[in-house]
DNA sequence: CGGTCACTTGATCGTCTTCAATACCAGTGG
DNA sequence: CCACTGGTATTGAAGACGATCAAGTGACCG
């Protein structure tokens, strides 16, 4: 039942001793705003850990004693209403960080997808390391401003696009997470269930399934074991996904 | 065509020397960062400005040049999509802070739907404010959560409630910004249209209608002048918005 | 193989949208 | 004072999109 497991950051993954120097997301996370000479402080403020897939490692309404970088792996934010019904509210990736909350509690539950390996930081620690570090919490600060952001566009997609324009705006938001250089046709994985994207775009899993067939009959993508995509035609999908043309 | 309107703010808004001295939103906006001693300096740092209703003061795509902190009235922030929906994102009252943006571009549109009285904060001069005030950034960082724990709250309810669960969790987050002491029956004014609910909500105007007539007839709430609500059953409503209860 | 689980496909149903007409209200000018 | 006007709100009827229900397929695994 142990599935969330932490140990010292030090010993991980491969008994590393400055761990932080070699972290493959440490320049494109929060974690950039230290420089190189305090890398020994900052792995000492961080605590490393692993949750398998389907795994919950943050819950919603618990206290929020930590934060968490993702390294690897993606995980799952979603807030549940009573009777089950779940809106996943973004995805993680290595790079991201989970964990913003307003009170002492958590906003929002967050599970792994497939195996996740993340940093925590316990939140008295990174205050003082934001505290000594002011361009850490600026970090922070363009950070949560993204997710703003993000969290904006995906309000009208909820709230004003049709299943098709939602399905196909996925898609495109997903395209762009591969790096740049590989040219059409665009080519990715999709971590997550159909369920999860049913659930992050507010349709059925029924209607995610009927559309991406939509799509593929059409020849605008081509879908390959369920859970790789190639999007044949890029400009079509663009139109779709913000309704440009029906 | 000069509806929004900047002006010195030592000459706002009665020729106060000392406008931030007695500014009635200083202690719940960011500018609570600022020590009494400085007060001089906000005040130069920032510009008064009115926008009348209907004004749209921050437009999509432009350059982020300016923040604006909100002192009275309300806005709406929203974003559009190509053939003309709207999503309404969030409602701005006095003591909020806008124009959070990633890019060197707003990513949404705010327009005033009554009278707005704001501060606008060039870019370069906040960012140096915040340079010289550690607090100022904790305090942006904030608030700039506290919006991402909304959006999560409002992404579930686009996604996943139904006409009658959004129009609930609507009016039960409304009746939370009436300041408490007030008791059952709750009651307080809409400052927005049809319309604007509609677009917040996700739904249509003549669904929002239709569900606050029902809402009435069932003497859960009491609605007069199209714009004054009263909420006669808390605790029903608290269940219809989170549906625990059909 | 029999089991599970995720995905797929088909048929029916219901909620909300759309379209259209009417009511209401404030402001304006005869 | 009151008809006129424009905008918002309300109400009704018809239709569509996506949900729900149900069954079938395929992959993986003990």
């Amino acid at each position: 039942m142990n599935a969330v497991m932490d140990f010292p950051i030090v010993l991980a993954p491969l008994g590393m001793l400055r761990p932080c120097a070699t972290c493959v997301v440490r320049r494109t996370s929060v974690c950039d705003a230290i420089p190189e000479a305090d890398l020994a402080r900052l792995g000492a403020t961080a605590i490393g850990g692993i949750a398998r897939p389907g795994t919950q490692f943050i819950a919603d309404a618990d206290p929020a004693t930590s934060f968490f970088n993702i390294i690897s792996g993606t995980a799952r934010m979603y807030k549940l209403l009573p009777d089950g019904r779940r809106q996943i509210t973004g995805f993680a990736n290595g790079g991201n960080f989970l964990g913003l909350a307003v009170s002492d509690t958590y906003a929002f539950s967050a599970e792994a997808i497939d195996t996740v390996r993340y940093c925590r930081f316990p939140r008295v620690r990174l205050r003082m390391l934001m505290r000594d570090f002011p361009r850490m919490e600026e970090r922070l600060l363009k950070f949560a401003s993204t997710e703003l952001v993000a969290a904006q566009e995906q309000m009208l997609l909820l709230g004003r696009k049709s299943a098709r324009e939602r399905v196909a705006s996925f898609l495109l938001a997903r395209s762009r997470l591969v790096p740049a250089g590989q040219r059409s046709p665009v080519h990715f994985v999709l971590p997550m269930a159909r369920g999860d994207i049913a659930d992050y775009l507010g349709i059925t899993i029924e209607t995610v399934v009927r559309t991406l067939k939509k799509l593929r009959d059409e020849r605008i993508i081509e879908v390959t074991n369920t859970s790789e995509i190639e999007i044949c035609d890029q400009a079509a999908l663009r139109c779709l996904a913000n309704g440009s043309h029906p």
